[in-house]
RNA sequence: GGGCGCUUAGCUCAGUUGGUUCAGAGCACUUGGUUUACACCCAAGGGGUCAGGGGUUCGAAUCCCUUAGCGCCCACCA
């Protein structure tokens, strides 16, 4: 078959990811090979294609192929997430534009709708992976939602309910008026932003005084139920056991006295609102407070802000200060710096509420979780610098929050049957759940209709949480074959900003629930920014189209793009050139094969020397690049493998390998080379794979048509690792020659159409890979014998030996002596550092054998080229 | 406020327990080159007081202290 003059990556990706997909080679299931597991992160159901998705996926598509090529039973799982913050809200959007609010439908309405769209873009991000080349099980592909995932959540539910580790609890939680719903602790980001400090009157009752309090929110002074002051402050120690008045209101409050307040900080003067604000309530507790929630769900105000009823919080706030000032009663107003929480999803600012949730003791569970990772390195982290980040999460874990007040997820399987919120029960159906509350109640007569199923839905962490198991059905049926083969996985590959959120979970729940860890080792991405080092967003518009970058410079193309330049837990900076530079390494490739299809095989030639001496080097010089490579590869330095790669196949092969048994123009080559260099070349491809699926599997069947399970996704990688120093040390040593004399041509500028003769002076040694040398040095002779005497032509120097080459434009003897002059006081100089060095008893003493005996022969060297060079010039 | 990390060539980054000329790579750049696989190319080359200062050592990009700048994580000062 005639290979075409381009790559065109667009028919060849879709045509060999159909060939792997029909042949079932990403398919695995149970067999006497070791397996080797990865978990897919999965992304949002309704998400899209992005650059962290490529640069993600691409490492996990890199490390599965390598392991199925070295004989494991490769098994990558996909899927998707339910996402239920994100996902709903987007429901709820839709919904606007068509003129219906959540709130008009029923439960199981907006459900329906949910699924709709779930089913009309969701998987849309999988087709996506597909393009990038993924070699995903898809018949595995879950849903965190599908019936049995949600199962195996609520059974994970059930059994921690039982152990005593979940609990109800009304408490302050970060609250997202925007999705009106909850929101854990890592929900909530701390965003500094400038506002204002206000500084509020409050009269004393029964006296002309007056108390300054300073707040941030004016508009909480609805909820006020004290003003505190520091019992060690002298300003305000009268004011013990007296009453103030609350602007606006017709309340009077305590003044009470707590080390908490900070006497410098505004005027010393705090008003207490337990409703709304954690520390307040802390307050409000130890001192018997009343509490006043002024807010509705939306966080606008309620009946309590009296006038000001039904205005949201922000405009509240301006109405306040407006209706303060007009009493007289706002002294002054500072502008202040601030952190204020808002939602991870909607960005709307988080109100603290305190309301009924669900939550996980934590402390418990993550005692083995803790351990794993920073005492016993069962599960290793990388780069290991988050092992910081994650000792300091675990070891302050606090209790998770896991109700959301949403409809999209796995409802909370509680069941009410009484009138207090403790009347409830915990079962996986109805029907168990009614016989439970008949003996908890002591009422046989309960039916379905007296239960209540609780409104809530879990986070969506708690089910993703079991990824790992859930996948292979291991809550459920824990002890069936799948999850006893493929658990615990190898790697996770995911980025840090979830290492709480998923990561961590994953590691306590995976102790939990299999007493084993979930992973072997977490590879932590960094993020995907701008050439300038901006996060990408849609604001800023400077977030490449995935795919069509894809189709711009091809999936190979792409993913050599991303992997040129992403250490582990580095961000990357993304820049559009790096898919190029993957392509012109896709059109090098690509060429280097052409010009090996090019040749005419003669089986009657014998194969020249300096192919036998190219082909040579090259065998030794790929086996020891590959330790090299899987060398990187254990360590997860997966940029440092593809660069040792990119320049094996573009420098040594090509520049090298390739020009040295390239025949002359319209000349055939002799049958030996030909299929030598097939089968290096063939061993490159092996390597490249991993890195660029498509490429490489399209020139593997252009060189020879390849039957059933000889396709390269399941080919071999190079394993042999067996090679001569020595035969790699005297190809590098003609390399220098060839340089040099390189050099000099362009130095006098002879060109490379005419061919040069090259004397070795004074010299017995015989240079190795002469062949070579002679080809690509471009030489009509080489001599071991000094110039003949008055040839005009100049010399250089390569290690020990000097080179002469003789040609009409000659250097001025002057000027060739002074160089050899600077060469000598050099090495002198250096030879003398050597010494010092030798002479020094310390080093010698202290430092090891390996070390000083390489300073000896570093002297050694140097005063051989002293000699050399003092003969050159006459000095003996 | 607490903790962690970073600063090496114009850019992005390697540099594995201090010791192979260790001061590197890729890109970019400069110079020369095209009837002969590839200009998405070939050949060659120039770039750095390893952030500043101090110390330990026979020896420091590497270890310690310190200053400056940057980044990340955590935390309830209104």
């Amino acid at each position: 078959m005639e290979i075409p003059s381009k790559f065109n990556s667009k028919l060849v990706e879709s045509k060999w990811y159909n060939y792997w997909q029909k042949n079932g080679y990403f398919k695995s299931v149970p067999d006497e090979r070791e397996p080797y597991t990865i978990v897919i992160p999965p992304p949002n159901v309704t998400g899209i294609l992005h650059m962290g998705h490529m640069l993600n996926n691409s490492l996990q598509d890199i490390i599965i192929r390598r392991a199925r090529m070295r004989g494991y039973n490769a098994c990558w799982v996909p899927g998707t997430d339910h996402a239920s913050i994100a996902t709903e809200a987007k429901v709820v959007a839709k919904l606007k534009e068509k003129g219906i609010e959540k709130n008009s439908l029923s439960r199981d309405s907006f459900l329906e709708h949910a699924w709709e769209w779930t089913h009309e873009y969701g998987g849309v991000i999988l087709d996506q992976l597909k393009k990038l080349g993924c070699s995903c099980d898809w018949d595995r592909t879950k849903f965190t939602l599908d019936p049995d995932m949600s199962e195996s959540v609520l059974k994970v539910f059930i059994d921690l309910h039982n152990k005593g580790l979940i609990y109800r609890g009304y408490r302050m939680v970060n609250w997202d008026p925007e999705a009106q719903t909850t929101l854990s602790d890592e929900e909530v980001i701390y965003e500094e932003k400038s506002g204002n400090l206000y500084y509020i009157s409050y009269e004393v009752e029964g006296s002309d005084e007056k108390v300054i309090v300073a707040t941030t929110r004016p508009e909480t002074l609805f909820g006020d139920t004290a003003v505190c002051i520091n019992p060690e402050d002298e300003r305000y120690k009268h004011l013990k056991g007296k009453e103030v008045w609350v602007p606006l209101t017709q309340r009077k409050v305590p003044v009470i006295l707590d080390e908490y307040v900070a006497m410098d900080f505004g005027t010393g003067c705090l008003k207490v609102t337990p409703a709304h604000d954690i520390n307040d309530k802390i307050l409000g507790e130890k001192h018997g407070l009343e509490i006043i929630d002024i807010f509705n769900p939306d966080a606008t105000l309620n009946e309590q802000g009296l006038d000001f009823e039904g205005l949201n919080r922000f405009v509240a706030r301006k109405k306040v200060v407006k209706a303060l000032d007009a009493l007289g009663v706002l002294v002054k107003i500072e502008s202040h710096v601030h952190k204020v929480g808002t939602s991870e999803r909607t960005k709307a600012v988080i109100e603290p509420r305190l309301s009924d949730q669900w939550f996980l003791k934590m402390e418990q569970l993550a005692k083995p979780a803790i351990d794993a990772v920073l005492k016993s390195d069962e599960i290793e982290l990388l780069p290991e610098k988050f092992k910081n980040t994650y000792r300091y999460w675990m070891e302050n874990i606090r209790d998770w929050n896991i109700s959301r007040q949403l409809w999209w997820g796995q409802r909370i399987p509680a069941f009410y049957y009484g009138s207090s919120k403790n009347d409830f029960v915990v079962a996986l159906t109805s029907k168990e759940a009614l016989e439970l509350a008949k003996i908890k109640s002591g009422n046989i007569h309960l039916t379905l209709e007296n239960l209540h199923q609780d409104e809530d839905v879990l986070d969506t962490w708690f089910s993703s949480w079991l990824w790992p198991i859930s996948v292979f059905d291991g809550i459920r049926n824990p002890k069936n074959d799948e999850i006893n083969y493929y658990y615990p996985t190898q790697d996770l590959v995911t980025g840090p900003d979830i290492l709480f959120f998923w990561v961590a979970r994953m590691i306590i729940s995976g102790y939990e629930f299999r007493d084993k860890k979930p992973f072997s080792k977490v590879y932590l991405t960094g993020l995907v920014r701008d050439k300038k080092g901006r996060k990408m967003s849609k604001q800023l518009g400077n977030s490449p189209d995935a795919l069509k970058l894809i189709e711009t410079y091809g999936a190979d193309a792409v993913r050599v793009g991303l992997m040129l330049s992403s250490a582990a837990g580095n961000d990357l900076l993304f820049d559009e050139n790096l898919c190029q530079q993957g392509k012109n390494f896709s059109n090098k490739i690509w060429n280097a094969y052409r010009l090996i299809d090019s040749w005419e095989i003669d089986t009657t030639i014998a194969p020249p020397t300096e192919a036998t001496e190219a082909l040579e080097w090259y065998a030794n010089h790929f086996e020891k690049r590959v330790l090299w490579i899987d060398k990187n590869f254990d360590r997860y330095r997966i940029s440092d493998a593809l660069m040792s790669l990119y320049k094996l196949i573009w420098d040594d092969f090509c520049s090298w390998l390739l020009e040295l048994i390239k025949p002359e123009y319209g000349m055939p080559i002799d049958k030996i080379t030909h299929d030598k260099v097939i089968v290096l070349f063939e061993n490159n491809l092996r390597l490249l794979h991993p890195f660029m699926p498509f490429l490489t599997e399209e020139l593997w069947h252009f060189i020879s048509p390849r039957k059933e399970n000889e396709a390269l996704i399941v080919s071999s990688w190079p394993t042999s690792n067996i090679f001569d120093q020595e035969t790699i040390d005297s190809f590098e040593y003609a390399k220098e020659v060839i340089v040099a004399i390189r050099n000099f041509r362009k130095d006098k500028n002879i060109s490379l159409k005419e061919k040069v003769t090259v004397y070795i002076i004074n010299s017995i040694v015989k240079l190795p890979c002469e062949a070579s040398i002679i080809k690509l040095g471009l030489l009509e002779g080489l001599y071991y014998e000094n110039a003949p005497d008055k040839i005009l032509g100049g010399s250089f120097r390569v290690d020990k030996l000097e080179f002469f080459i003789p040609t009409k434009v000659t250097e001025d003897p002057e000027a060739e002596k002074e160089k050899l002059i600077t060469e000598l006081n050099y090495t002198k100089g250096f030879l003398a550092s050597v010494e010092k060095k030798l002479s020094n008893k310390r080093f010698v003493e202290n430092a090891p054998e390996q070390v000083i005996s390489l300073e000896r022969k570093k002297a050694a060297d140097a005063i051989d080229k002293i000699n050399m060079l003092e003969k050159s010039l006459g000095i003996h």
